[in-house]
RNA sequence: GGGCUGUUAGCUCAAUCGGUAGAGCAACUGACUCUUAAUCAGUAGGUCCCCGGUUCGAUCCCGGGACAGCCCA
């Protein structure tokens, strides 16, 4: 607060004592628009001069002013509100006594304001309102960025991303079709029947997937709690229930690195489904992406980056191992033993490998390094090995892979589904080598005994999908970093 | 975690091979009743990210730090 003010600030704190002195409440309430900005527009845009000449069209709205073009006693400024904006002018003559001079002296760019008159259109043919009454409903203390190149430090644009949505049309842009991509698929899985639940975000045992949780405190129960790295578990319990095709979209929390893919919470979409397998959700996520992308984007092509990427269906599909002889090229001699794939992610300097490592998950490991990148329109991997699948069933004609695919679009993971293991026995013996090998990480899990007492219940033949919401919509948007579709990526604090 | 780059006026950016910085927009004053980044004339505005060091003198050189971006692991 002792900061010092710079001038616009000084100037605009004048105004408001002046304002306020005048009996004029510059952070004004209580006023109710007739009609949103692109009702106007909408209602009028076809209307051409002439009609403008003969009806009197009436409208009262307010918006935030954006620029003001001033000609000492006419005035010209852009209005926006939440959806649209409108040119707006103001002439001495037209508005009450007194109230042109009001405006030029105590409005600024960046005020909010409300605005009542008539339409017309002017020399250029511009729909424009001919304001008869304004009055100041916010005063902006602080001006707006430059109104060409708006606000560009990335910084800036994330740690404030108020003005960045206020001076960056792509970024409303942005952040609608976030919006409109998650409604899609709510009404798509709704239309489908499925049923949207909730499951804890805080819970003792985080499982599901593998990953470092955050961790958090209870205090009335003096309770070690997580923030959840995945909701899966609880969703197929409530499939044991009897809920056969459910959904949730929600916050994940996994307490890792931060790159142009990874915020530390992310938005999924994970759904189940009764009485399915994982063959038939390859159908359903083809469908639903694929009518996603032209309800967002009007079109099957869309272009991301340098690469254009093809939504229309079916999408490739290849078994994971067939893919590192077609996509990445090795010959079959090559990678027929854990040995000398081991030697090939060494020359590659890949971390995280053991020699220990199974055959099943260097091959997976080798797919990530060299398949994976390659993968620009959407395909489906299928056939993984069980190793690295310890939530999947087992194929029937080979129990060394599960039942399982994964999705990659433009070189990168965004779904990852199978036909959910419902052995209970199965679940317990893969759950303690895996607790066994997430201990030896470091990371804290247990023994998930309730998940397996819930498949001792019954959990019918399901199968399931998570889906990275994060990430579909750096593809709808053209996105380069996973932050400039979250409104407030985590940024480090600054210390003053 | 490692490497590279950046941080200068409210915003977008220059410049200074070491002599305390400049433009456009925004602001302010004035002119202007159909503009579209309006135009014209003028004025004001700076902790050159922070802390040290070298130096007569540092925004610039050196060291450390903060934050961010890109690449790599």
């Amino acid at each position: 607060m002792e900061q010092e003010l710079n001038l616009v600030e000084k100037g605009r704190i004048e105004k408001l004592k002046k304002l306020k002195e005048k009996g004029i409440n510059p952070f004004d309430n209580n006023f109710i628009k007739r009609e949103n900005i692109n009702e106007i527009i909408g209602e009028y845009n076809s209307k051409d001069r002439e009609f403008f000449e003969k009806n009197t069209a009436g409208v009262k709205t307010a918006g935030r002013i954006l620029i003001i073009r001033n000609f000492g006693k006419a005035s010209f400024f852009r209005l926006r509100d939440g959806e649209g904006e409108i040119q707006c002018y103001i002439q001495k003559g037209t508005v009450k006594d007194g109230d042109f001079e009001l405006f030029t002296e105590f409005i600024d760019a960046g005020d909010i304001v409300s605005v009542e008159g008539h339409l017309f259109r002017t020399k250029t043919n511009e729909l424009t309102i001919k304001v008869e009454r304004t009055r100041i409903l916010t005063k902006s203390i602080l001006p707006l960025p430059e109104k060409w190149h708006g606000l560009k430090d990335i910084e800036a644009r994330f740690r404030k991303r108020y003005i960045d949505l206020i001076a960056n049309s792509g970024a409303r842009e942005i952040f609608k079709k976030r919006a409109q991509t998650i409604n899609f698929i709510r009404s798509f899985l709704n239309s489908n029947e499925f049923l949207e639940v909730e499951t804890p975000i805080m819970q003792t045992n985080p499982g599901g997937a593998t990953a470092r949780p955050f961790k958090t405190h209870h205090n009335a129960l003096n309770l070690e709690l997580y923030m959840r790295i995945a909701p899966e578990l609880y969703l197929k319990r409530l499939v044991v229930g009897g809920f056969d095709r459910v959904y949730e979209i929600g916050r994940n929390f996994r307490n890792e690195g931060i790159s142009v893919k990874h915020n530390p919470e992310f938005t999924m979409l994970e759904f189940y489904m009764a009485y399915a397998t994982h063959e038939y959700l390859m159908n359903f996520v083809e469908g639903m992406l694929s009518e996603l992308a032209k309800h967002i984007c009007g079109n099957l092509q869309i272009d991301y980056a340098a690469e254009k990427l093809d939504f229309t269906p079916p999408f490739k599909r290849i078994k994971l191992k067939d893919s590192l002889f077609e996509i990445a090229g090795f010959k079959p001699e090559e990678l027929d033993s854990a040995l000398k794939i081991y030697d090939i992610l060494t020359a590659k300097n890949v971390s995280n490998i053991s020699k220990n490592d199974s055959y099943g998950e260097l091959l997976t490991l080798l797919f990530d390094e060299t398949v994976e990148p390659k993968l620009i329109n959407p395909t489906f991997v299928t056939d993984y090995p069980v190793e690295s699948s310890p939530l999947a069933r087992r194929n029937d004609e080979d129990p060394s892979i599960a039942d399982r695919f994964e999705l990659f679009i433009a070189g990168r993971e965004i779904g990852n589904a199978f036909s959910e293991l419902n052995d209970p026995f199965d679940q317990e013996e893969r759950f303690k080598s895996q607790v066994d090998a997430k201990i030896k990480e470091g990371l804290p899990v247990e023994m998930d005994d309730d998940y397996i007492e819930a498949l001792k219940q019954g959990l019918p033949p399901t199968a399931g999908c998570g889906i990275g919401i994060d990430r579909i919509v750096m593809l709808l948007t053209n996105s380069y970093s996973i932050r400039d579709v979250i409104l407030f990526p985590l940024l480090k604090p600054v210390n003053k």
